[in-house]
RNA sequence: GCGAGAGUGGCGGAAUUGGUAGACGCGCUGGAUUUAGGAUCCAGUGUCCAAAAGACGUGGGGGUUCGAGUCCCCCCUCUCGCACCA
């Protein structure tokens, strides 16, 4: 055997690690041992399989499973496939395979993927999101929601039941209402619950879309098909009143910032008042929402969105007919439109007149949008000298402009947004901004004219989609409209088999939905209780819903009467809920708040004990790589194209001065995130076959810091691959296949090698620094390479230490070396401090803060002798000549520094 | 426009708190071995200078300091997020 044999080492551990189940978690495990619940962003599991950057996050979790492993933690390490979505059903449609198939094809190629790295997950607690068994959990959970209500004086959900016995008792006339009229009340409350909301509707492709799902030019992501903005009755939860929580609650957690700040962006709570402008002539009052009540007296006109409520009522007959034309065009315009022309601000005079409720001045009323009806009451008081975009409306409109604050000396700008004092305020004169509001705000509520109030740029989530691939809502509708949750002993609610999974499409924007349940047999469709007949929702719920919850059922996957055991949430929970999740930074946003807020209604209900889901979050670089296109643009695949010299592109890609050229034809080179679309795309099934999946491990590894996005290059492969055979050369003889290692003691310099290597590579794997972490075990062998064998009390810490890394040679060379049983629950080495203080060191010697020369001292040397030391080396000598010494600086361990002139 | 992050050899990157800039790897150059290629091993490899010595060098410009890739100010470039949020 002459090179290291990794493709039967890799087959044999990957077989002995699953036959063994070397990774299963007890059900029930040693709770006096700590645990570690190391989570990755489980996949969807798409068609074309994995490429190279998929697992990046995933090798990473995997070494940190088994370095916790060796450290003595309980480790839970699970993965699972998030399952539900488009793509399959998409492929449903245009081939008719139900999705369960495609999608179970899709689950197992990308297992045989994933097994292929032998990354150490408890395969027992494998789940997909569309198993029935899971689902009904899905469900269960939605059951929570929905029978819940926020006590905002409690500050957390509660059941419904509590509030509808309040209800009952606070108002004697509660009884008195019929059942739809209590349902009315209570729905207003429950954090789930059926609204008339503006959705994006693509009649086209029968269903509605989320924002993310639409394009910028207002066309479907998939199909490009016209998407318009149309009210539809759609299930939604009720996100907003953890708007507060969501925000405060990340100074628990330890999480990249960037993440942080665009939770808080996305969340985007600002304080202000609510401030009430009656209408003059009408009753009618408008209510706006402000954050700057202190420029109240500066409010010298009205703005309503196009779509607010009062505009009809408002407008006078000679201004009705521009009205109506501004708020059909507004009406018609794409978002992108909207901010193409937000450079010039449109609207159009109602004809009606506002009394501004501080000095009862007499402002127009217009209708412009760019006021959004879906933030704060759609309504805004313009203040122009304090606001920029009323500045400009004001300019365009040539409507007054009041300064309230005083602009700083010499303010040759236009609206003034700064801090300073009040002027032309009556009772607020002089006070600066923040005073001011709060004197403001006391005097709109003493008056009755408005109140201080928190305002969120977060809206409650639309929850339901037209799709037949989705967890069906456990809801039962009336035929007198009353809505009713199935009973929890019912559940689940599984998907009824179809043929035909197309959603009902249309031409017409005003066509009534019909999602594929809607041609579900009668016999799922149809519930008879107690002789009263219900329809069963026909919606199902968005992607999102299966991803909220899926990190606590792996805690207890199999259990079938509760969506997790409280004892094993509570151990595997513990203070910080998972204690390192590593996934993209595209789930910045959605997911993890999505995620987030589930969990609190969870705790809340008392169901989880942990306030967040994710202690610690990690997000991972992309994998980038290089791309070509040809003369019309269109990308052409990389391992084709060559340079001049006819070298491959992938040996030289990273060169200057080089052409590139496919078939013939001249090409032009980019970079970019490695994907289909580029035609870049590495698959790790063929870095696997050339050089083994240890190599593929310990190179996406060495690549750089986890966090970083950098480019694959195939080239630099070779590198990491040398290192192992290296290794494996230096433990095994070639000739015979029999173990190099020795029972010498070992030397004391190699003892200090050993350690200091051990100390590296321990801090290296706590902070998940795995490119130096690798480049010390480098190190460290290259000092062995020149041994004919290496001493056993080297040889065991170092495959140790290389175990979390490359854990298939590890494994092979442990059992070489004598040993029965698999070295993942092998303890780590541990640095010991006698090895790791020197008895000489080695200082640099500076002139005036430059090197001039280098020590050697003992350690213990006083400050004095070294000073000596310093000044005779011979180089020092030269540039001390003819100067006079001012300071001497030592720094302990590192250098001296002569200062002189 | 607002917000965040980044910029170090031919390339990927290292330098946790201010203390020898360029660890480790790729590539490249030379040598050994080999029929050859491959593989392996040894040496070299930031720039300038023939070399020692030295000078310069972490996007650019200034500053603080005995000492700055690291701290402060100004500017440039790139990437990401948000985008009329009252």
């Amino acid at each position: 055997m002459a090179d290291y044999p990794f493709q039967d080492i890799e087959q044999k551990w990957q077989r002995f690690w699953e036959t063994e189940r070397t990774f299963r978690v007890a059900d029930d495990p040693d709770t006096s041992k700590p645990k570690y619940y190391v989570l990755d962003m489980f996949p969807y599991p798409s068609g074309v399989g994995l490429h190279v950057g998929h697992p990046l996050g995933y090798i990473a979790t995997d070494i940190v499973a088994r370095y916790k492993r060796m450290r003595g933690f309980n480790v839970l390490h699970p993965m699972g496939f998030d399952a539900f979505g488009l793509p399959a059903e998409q492929f449903a449609v245009e081939h008719g395979v139900h999705p369960r198939v495609t999608t179970e094809k899709n689950v197992d190629n990308m297992l045989r993927q994933l097994k292929s790295l032998g990354l150490s997950y408890d395969w027992d607690r494998k789940l997909s999101t569309t198993d029935v068994d899971y689902y009904k959990w899905t469900q269960w959970i939605f059951l929570q929601l929905f029978n819940s209500w926020y006590d905002e004086e409690a500050d957390r959900a509660r059941p419904i039941a509590e509030l509808e016995a309040r209800l009952a008792k606070e108002h004697a006339d509660w009884t008195s209402l019929s059942g739809a009229e209590r349902e009315d009340i209570l729905s207003q409350h429950r954090l789930a619950y059926l609204a008339e909301v503006p959705v994006n509707w693509c009649p086209a492709l029968g269903t509605v879309l989320a924002n993310e799902e639409v394009t910028n030019e207002g066309r479907s992501e998939r199909g490009n098909h016209p998407v318009f903005r149309r009210p539809l009755k759609q299930w939604m939860l009720r996100i907003t009143k953890y708007g507060d929580r969501l925000i405060s609650d990340l100074d628990i957690v330890d999480w990249p910032e960037p993440v942080k700040l665009m939770q808080r962006n996305w969340v985007g709570r600002s304080e202000g008042a609510n401030v009430d402008f009656p209408v003059d002539g009408h009753d009618a009052v408008i209510r706006v929402f402000t954050t700057r009540p202190d420029t109240l007296f500066g409010a010298t006109y009205m703005v309503l969105a196009p779509e607010h409520e009062l505009v009809d009522t408002l407008t006078t007959a000679e201004q009705r007919e521009a009205v109506q034309a501004y708020r059909k065009e507004a009406a018609g315009k794409t978002d992108v439109d909207r901010m193409a022309d937000s450079k010039t601000k449109t609207g159009v005079f109602t004809g009606a007149h506002a009394i501004n409720p501080a000095d009862g001045g007499r402002i127009p009323i217009w209708v412009a949008d760019y006021v959004l009806m879906g933030y704060g009451t759609g309504a805004i008081m313009a203040v122009p000298a304090q606001d920029e975009r009323d500045w400009e409306f004001a300019e365009v409109f040539n409507l007054p402009i009041i300064r309230t604050v005083q602009p700083p000396e010499g303010w040759e700008g236009k609206a003034f947004t700064g801090d300073g004092p009040a002027i032309n305020s009556d009772f607020l004169n002089g006070l600066k901004v923040k005073e001011a509001k709060a004197r403001m705000i006391d005097w709109l509520e003493k008056e009755g004219k408005g109140q201080g109030t928190v305002t969120y740029k977060l809206r409650d989530w639309l929850f339901s989609r037209q799709r037949y691939w989705g967890e069906p809502f456990p809801i039962l509708h009336g035929e007198d409209g009353t809505v009713r949750a199935v009973d929890e002993s019912e559940l689940p609610v599984a998907l009824p088999p179809m043929e035909d999974f197309k959603p009902t499409a249309s031409d017409d924007p005003d066509a009534p939905p019909r999602p594929p349940l809607a041609r579900a047999d009668e016999d799922w469709r149809i519930v008879t209780i107690n002789g009263q007949r219900f329809e069963r929702e026909l919606n199902t719920m968005p992607q999102w819903a299966g991803s909220c919850w899926y990190y606590l059922r792996f805690i207890d996957n199999k259990n079938d009467k509760a969506f997790v055991a409280d004892s094993r949430e509570s151990y595997w929970m513990g203070d910080n809920g998972v204690d390192l999740y590593i996934g993209g930074v595209e789930h910045a946003v959605l997911h993890l708040l999505y995620a987030r807020f589930w969990h609190k209604v969870l705790y809340d209900l008392g169901h989880v004990s942990t306030k967040e889901p994710f202690g610690r979050l990690f997000n991972q670089g992309y994998i980038q790589a290089y791309a070509y296109r040809d003369e019309r643009g269109i990308a052409v695949d990389v391992s084709e194209v060559v340079n001049q010299n006819g070298r491959p592109a992938m040996d030289v890609q990273d060169q200057q001065g080089q052409q590139y050229f496919y078939k013939g034809e001249p090409v032009t080179q980019e970079y970019g995130k490695m994907g289909k679309s580029l035609k870049n795309a590495v698959s790790p099934d063929e870095i696997n076959e050339e050089y083994g999946c240890d190599t593929l491990r310990l190179y996406e590894m060495y690549m750089g810091p986890l966090e970083a996005s950098k480019p694959w290059n195939t080239r630099d492969i070779v590198g990491v691959n040398r290192f192992l055979r290296r290794v494996w050369r230096n433990f095994v003889d070639a000739d015979t296949d029999t173990l190099l290692v020795s029972d010498e003691t070992p030397t004391d310099d190699q003892m200090r090698l050993l350690h200091k290597t051990i100390e590296r590579m321990t801090t290296d794997m706590e902070r998940l620094s795995f490119n130096t972490s690798i480049a010390a075990l480098i190190e460290c062998l290259s000092e062995w390479l020149a041994l004919d064998r290496i001493p056993r009390a080297l040889a065991e810490p170092f495959v140790l230490m290389l175990a979390p890394l490359a854990p298939h040679m590890a494994e092979e060379l442990w059992q070489r070396l004598g040993h029965a049983t698999s070295l993942a629950y092998e303890p780590w080495p541990v640095a010991e401090e006698r090895w790791l203080v020197q008895d000489t060191i080695e200082l640099v010697v500076q002139v005036n803060g430059k090197v001039r020369g280098s020590i050697s001292v003992p350690a213990a040397a006083a400050k004095e002798d070294i000073l000596a030391a310093a000044r005779s080396d011979q180089n020092v000598v030269r540039h001390l000549d003819g100067v006079t010494i001012r300071r001497e600086i030592y720094v302990p361990g590192r250098l001296v520094n002569i200062v002189a002139n």
